[in-house]
DNA sequence: CTCAATTTGTTCGTATGTATG
DNA sequence: ACATACATACGAACAAATTGA
C-alpha cells in the first residue's frame, strides 16, 4: 500500500469524503484552473492509492457541491464559477477594526441564558459591577458570517440603550464622548462550529471557527467590553500591518 | 426525530466521531471539571438522539485518548491530567512576533520543489531579481508546530548564508544592520492540512490550521523577505493588543 | 448482608453505508 | 452492475460493578 493510502487511511473518516477534500483543496487553491480538466479517475486512483469508485464517488459530491461537471467520454472539469472563498477581511488594528465592524447589519437575538460575569483572563481588567448581555449574528449581504456574545458594562450601555439594541456596539463605545479607553486587546483561536453556532451561521457542525475573545479596559481598569465572537473559518481573512518605524 | 439529532445526520461524518467531538469541547471548555462525572450514556443518548452504543463508542473513543476514564456501575470520568491546550501564543505584534520565534528550533528540510518566484498580493511590493528558499518544520520542546516556507532575496540571504541555514530567517533580517525594513504585513487564514503537511506536523489529514502569509518590504519597496507558515490548529493562540493612543 | 437502583459492559440481530476487485 | 467484506448505527436484552437503603 502507497504512503497517502496509509495516511488516509489513518483516519477515521470515510474514505471518499476524505479524497473529496484533497480534490476540493486543489480545485479552490487553482491548481487546477477554472474550466480545466482535472487529472483522470485513473490517475486519482493511482495517486491516493484508493479503487476506482471511492474516486468516482468522492468526485460525485463535488459536481453536487457545484463545484466540478463531468461529461461521460470527455472528463471532469472544475466549474467556471468559482466565487471568491475569503470575502471577510478583518485587520489587526483598532481603528480598521472599527471601521469594518461599523458597516454590518447585526440580527439581534433574545437572550435565553442566564446572566453571568466574563470569563476575564489575567490581564483583562476588573469585572464591572454590572453587565448587560448582547447577543447577536452578524450579516455580510445575506450570509451570516459571525455570533457575537458580548457583555456589556452596564453603566456604558444605559448611556444609549437604543443604539446598542440596534447596533454592533464596538464602534458606539469607541465613539462615546465620555467614555477613555486605556487599552483593548484580543486573542484568537481555532475551534470548531458547537450545535448552536452552526445552526445560526448554517455551518456544518463541527466545522473549523475563529473563535475571538475581545476586552476593551477603561482607564480605571474596568473591563468595560467583554466579547466573545465566534466566525465561520471558511470565510474570514485576519491582515495585520507591522509598522516598524526604523 | 430531535433537532440535534437531525443536524447531526446532516453530515457524512460518523455520527460516534460527531458525538465524540461535542463531548471532547465540553471537557475542554471545562463544561464539566477535571475529575468530575459526565453524564450517563442514557442522558446523553436522549440528549443527542442517538442510540446508546453509538453514544458508548464515543465516549470509548475518548478514553482511548486519554481525556476520561470509564468504571463500571459508577460512570465516566474527566481525567484527572488535562494539559493546556493552547500552548503557543502568536503576538500580532512585530517585536514580540520576533521575540517568540528567536526560541524556536527549527528543523530544516531539503527542498525538493523548484524554485519559484513567490506569490505577491497587489500591496505587497515587488519581487526582488532572486530568491533562495528554505524551508523549515517548528519545534517548541520535542512537538512539531508549524511547517514554515521561506523565500528569502538572495542578496539577503547572502549576507550571512551560514545563520540562515540554522536559525529562524526573521529575526536575522530584523536584525541586520544594512537592511532598512519599510513595512511587514501578514494574512492569517483558517485552512486544513494537507498530505505533505499532515505528515510533517504528525496531525490527521484535513485537520484545521492557520495558514500565515508574511511579506517584509525594505525602503525600496522590494519583498525581500515572504513567507507561508502553515500551524497546527489545535495549539496556537494569537493575541493582539491595541492601543487607542487617547 | 441483602436488595434495588444505577450505570457501564457485552452480545445479539438487522439494516445501511463504505470500499474493494 | 455484481459479489464480498467490513464499518456504522440501531434497538434490545442481559451481565457485572457500584452505591446506598
Amino acid at each position: 500500500m502507497s504512503h497517502m493510502a496509509k495516511t488516509l487511511r489513518l483516519s477515521q473518516v470515510p474514505l471518499y469524503l476524505q479524497v473529496a477534500t484533497l480534490l476540493r483543496r486543489r480545485i479552490e487553491d487553482g491548481h487546477w484552473g477554472v474550466g480545466a480538466k482535472i487529472s483522470t479517475i485513473e490517475e486519482l486512483q493511482a495517486e491516493f492509492g484508493v479503487a476506482r469508485v471511492t474516486v468516482r464517488q468522492a468526485i460525485e459530491l463535488l459536481e453536487k457541491e457545484g463545484l466540478v461537471s463531468r461529461q461521460q467520454g470527455r472528463g471532469t472539469f472544475v466549474a467556471a464559477t468559482l466565487e471568491d472563498p475569503r470575502w471577510l477581511t478583518l485587520d489587526a488594528s483598532w481603528s480598521s477594526l472599527i471601521g469594518t465592524i461599523k458597516h454590518n447589519i447585526p440580527k439581534f437575538l433574545p437572550i435565553a441564558t442566564p446572566l453571568r460575569a466574563p470569563r476575564l483572563g489575567p490581564e483583562e481588567g476588573r469585572a464591572a459591577d454590572e453587565y448587560v448581555f448582547l447577543r447577536s449574528v452578524q450579516f455580510r449581504g445575506n450570509r451570516a458570517y459571525s455570533l457575537v456574545s458580548v457583555q456589556l458594562a452596564k453603566e456604558i450601555f444605559e448611556r444609549d440603550s437604543d443604539a446598542f439594541r440596534r447596533h454592533a456596539a464596538l464602534p458606539i463605545v469607541a465613539a462615546m464622548k465620555g467614555v477613555a479607553i486605556a487599552s483593548a486587546r484580543q486573542t484568537l483561536i481555532i475551534g470548531s462550529a458547537d450545535p448552536e453556532t452552526a445552526r445560526l451561521l448554517k455551518v456544518p457542525l463541527n466545522s473549523p471557527t475563529a473563535e475571538a475573545h475581545c476586552v476593551v479596559i477603561d482607564r480605571n481598569g474596568v473591563a468595560i467590553y467583554v466579547a466573545d465572537i465566534v466566525y465561520r473559518g471558511d470565510c474570514i481573512k485576519l491582515e495585520t500591518k507591522f509598522f516598524t518605524g526604523e
